[in-house]
DNA sequence: TTACAACTGTTGTATAACACAACTAAAAGC
DNA sequence: GCTTTTAGTTGTGTTATACAACAGTTGTAA
């Protein structure tokens, strides 16, 4: 495909990605709350009830970063942990009360946000979704496949052969 | 439109943000060179001979925090500092021949990585990467136009008022 | 022309988000 | 029962970032 067309599409990705690691130092979010507590929180609702491992594997991070997320949320009381019933090693990962209240605001204020966003372009919606959806998807398996960083290139060559 | 399709949007989105987190930890990328010089590369190539701050700008950066990934750059011979000739103040920047080939590895590398992931989507490329121009417009401009984090939720309020 | 304001870039300092490695406790395998 | 695996914690280090204070340069206005 037409080289012009990609270099295009890299642009607007690598902008993509200014905008979210930029956002990741505004450090709080909504509620006291960081992007990366936002993330955790809201995986605990979709998920229900999860391990620790379970989230950080859903989340992709080590065990030990989540681990520390975990903890800064369980401190500000939005999140309770608690011991798995049969398994006295896995500690099990709910919402407080309060927890739920702030996935309850994000949910809110973000299905407004990207509302606003969809609705305005020229596409319809549920086309913007759905070819959006298979992007992150194929993305996903390239990365997997292959190792590499997304916008960069960064296929981790000629390090040991030759 | 439907609450539903928000959320599997959204959902997406975060995704995809923690993609774009996790790559940036994996510290060297291409030729020895992380994911946010390689976006200061590209963009020095992209913008032609900027200054310091025009680029910070066009990153998104503060400009102390650009002037040490320049600096970066500069020690490992990928980039030079040229002094501007009619302002003393503003360095120009400019790629060596070895970052030029680095862009030209970066460049070639992704073009078929994405020129791949492109091609195994069942909407046709031209209209993949026009729908996601347009989102990525469409997000930059919400986020100009309120401060909001994009995946999270994220209005800075209640903080003064109330 | 001299004084001051505005601008460009650097340096000091702090922080968040992460990874890796070493550890502890519990469970599973044999 | 002993060994291996698994789940989570803690110590340590790094990177990308911001903000604040600073230094030199330029432009302006008295």
């Amino acid at each position: 495909m037409d080289t012009q067309t990609l270099r295009e599409f890299r642009k607007n990705l690598r902008q993509l990605e200014r905008l979210i690691v930029g956002q990741l130092k505004e450090d709080t979010c909504c509620n006291g709350v960081s992007v990366a507590q936002c993330h955790c929180l809201l995986a605990v609702e979709l998920l229900g009830r999860p391990s620790q491992n379970e989230l950080a594997e859903h989340l992709g991070l080590e065990k030990s970063t989540l681990s520390r997320t975990v903890e800064g949320l369980v401190k500000i009381g939005q999140l309770e942990r608690q011991a798995d019933e049969s398994d006295r090693r896995i500690i099990r990962l709910v919402l407080t009360p309060q927890g739920r209240s702030t996935c309850t605001t994000i949910n809110e204020a973000n299905d407004a946000l990207y509302g606003r966003v969809l609705e305005e372009m020229s596409s319809s919606p549920e086309q913007v979704v759905a070819v959006f959806a298979e992007l992150v998807r194929a993305m996903s398996r390239a990365r997997e496949a292959s190792g590499i960083c997304l916008s960069t290139s960064c296929r981790e060559e000629q390090e040991d052969g030759m």
